[in-house]
DNA sequence: ACCTGAACACCGTTCAAGT
DNA sequence: ACCTGAACACCGTTCAAGT
């Protein structure tokens, strides 16, 4: 709900940025061309210079979100440390951490049930995650068959978890995290 | 998209009528007053003398489909046969067969996912069915713990097979139903 | 009891015109 | 290069007035 004062031009990455917020806080159906330009003081024909349409910013806003729900992550993980198990460590307790885009996660599944295009995306990012954490455990010394079923299941963890707060469940724990952590390393059955 | 003419003057029930086919064809997003009111051949405000406003309407049309979803099926196979087995085979032939509300299934959960009241309403119409199937392969011979074991997992193909049909995959066919069914009666492990 | 017609608010989109 | 302002279409909602 920040507004903006229009300062200076703007640029499709401020439209990106609030549009972001947006989702995040109100769904898909929350990114409104107007409510957008109100936030940004600027009218509604300043959005159509940057964008083709409203759906054009969707296709951009998810751009953004695929280089940053990844890689980025992936990145500042890698350069934390180069102990597999620190890794994962760090790793989750970065994906589990409430922040003000947690609802963006649980919203672009949700849009992806009526526009393939998100869905697509989300199916991308699914699987290159699943494989990051299924390579750590491996690092660690889980056999590869056992990592690939438990980098699903800490995956399958982390949709049920991102969704059941969106719909007013409540936060995983530090210590719940750590707990399933332990689990997925033991190198037992 | 059919049209009626205004012959008579029109109750509740027709509104709810045009609102299921909408629903089942174009999602919860799709049933519009205004496109309602167009195939029903009158003006917009006569909408709102039989409803407070749209959300009305979707409850209206849940309590419909809760009746007939459910119960109404239930009725029709307890009629048919007194033999829990064929009543499965009656039933699974039922839910698995393509109808003209092929969409209303996947439709009210996608729905459910934004307003909590069609959430709550699937969540009781989930339990009565999987109670129900559980019940009939308790009577045919199935421990009861694997009853609630198998009754959950046919409800999971349901479910999976409704979603997956209405983003585009292949319906089941009746073989497949039939194997499902014999899985399900089998009293070995 | 059921419906019309006009009005208003909200929002996506277009476009000529401005700086 | 970026923005305004007015216009239009679409849709939910209200309401006085009609039969």
């Amino acid at each position: 709900m920040r507004m903006f004062q229009a300062m200076a031009k703007l640029s499709k990455k401020n439209w990106v940025e609030a549009g972001m917020i947006s989702l995040a806080e109100k769904g898909i159906d929350g990114v409104k061309v107007e409510t957008l330009s109100k936030q940004l003081g600027v009218s509604k024909g300043s959005f159509y210079w940057h964008f083709k349409n409203r759906d054009a910013l969707i296709e951009a806003m998810l751009d953004d979100w695929q280089e940053r729900a990844t890689h980025a992550i992936i990145n500042i993980v890698d350069d934390i440390s180069e102990d597999p198990m620190e890794r994962l460590v760090v790793l989750s307790n970065i994906i589990f951490r409430p922040t003000r885009f947690d609802g963006t996660e649980a919203n672009w599944r949700i849009a992806g049930i009526k526009d393939s295009r998100v869905a697509a995306a989300c199916k991308g990012i699914d699987a290159t995650r699943i494989a990051y954490v299924r390579d750590l455990l491996v690092s660690i010394g889980v056999p590869l068959s056992q990592s690939k079923h438990r980098s699903h299941l800490l995956y399958m963890v982390l949709i049920g978890n991102t969704t059941w707060v969106q719909t007013g469940g409540r936060k995983m724990s530090k210590k719940e995290v750590n707990e399933i952590v332990s689990m997925l390393t033991s190198l037992d059955g």
